[in-house]
DNA sequence: CGCTGTAACTTGCGCATTGCAAGTAACAAG
DNA sequence: CTTGTTACTTGCAATGCGCAAGTTACAGCG
């Protein structure tokens, strides 16, 4: 019991119109809590996964399908979208007439780099047998 | 285009056997990567909005149901019966031939202070709307 | 001991999302 | 002009989400 009282805003009962129907990528957050938030937006198994390849240096569509997790098409298509939505991405065109898109993190995406460095520390501990991220990933403020 | 190269282990494309069917709370992980580890365990909506009401000390299923995001009764039993899988928390009866519990973090649960701590800072430089949550919270190790 | 209130779920259903596999569209290269 | 490549879209089945109602087991009270 560690953070008892203080962590949540007073809020009236009447007022609880249902959080749920306040979706990802909806308009309205479920709470106030800013972890809330954050998992408004990247709570799913496959953000956070397009992120680190973005970190790494990824761009292209085919390079985040290349990626050892296998995401499939629609959903990656579907996620880029949200991603670019949220702004925490930018699309750039890559070809005269382009359809066809780049991806490079904004300032907003950049932000989520201690987040990826905490789950890799927990991930690494609690599950040894995954892979130990170059230190420089580890060790980068940004 | 920050960490280049060597964060994803060699992996033949014969190998790929669809990560997807390997979904949370399967036994086989996705990728070796820590990161897709660690969303395979809590990459949803609402397994850390839980582990956050662990973290400031709520203990029963009714204080988690009165959060302020108003979690549904069918998730919050499913999430719990996950954390407690998972070995996030433990579950400890309440009373005397119980059929009630009472949730608490373990260790391996608490080690995921640091990414709800990120997501915290996270959420409040990008949403100034959310709260601040206390500074016991920010500060603490676990 | 029986009744009632409370807490902790389960259930059924409609809707949304996921993921597979196939298909489509637009561009560049030859 | 044709073909290969890249970036998607589409349709469908399976699964998950969330609403609302219902069920179960325990404690407390008279």
């Amino acid at each position: 019991m560690i953070f008892e009282g203080g962590f949540e805003p007073r809020r009236e009962p009447a007022e609880h119109a249902s959080a749920n129907a306040m979706a990802i990528m909806k308009d309205e957050p479920r709470s106030g809590c800013p972890i809330a938030a954050t998992l408004d937006i990247v709570g799913d198994r496959w953000t956070l996964v397009i992120l680190r390849d973005l970190f790494i240096g990824k761009k292209r569509y085919s390079d985040f399908l290349a990626s050892p997790e296998r995401i499939t098409t629609n959903i990656l298509a579907s996620r880029l979208d949200r991603i670019a939505r949220a702004g925490l991405a930018s699309r750039k065109a890559y070809q005269t007439r382009s359809r066809r898109y780049e991806y490079e993190l904004t300032d907003k995406g950049r932000d989520l780099l201690p987040i990826l460095q905490a789950m890799s520390r927990w991930g690494n501990k609690h599950y040894p047998e995954t892979f130990t991220p170059p230190a420089s990933f580890m060790k980068a403020r940004r």
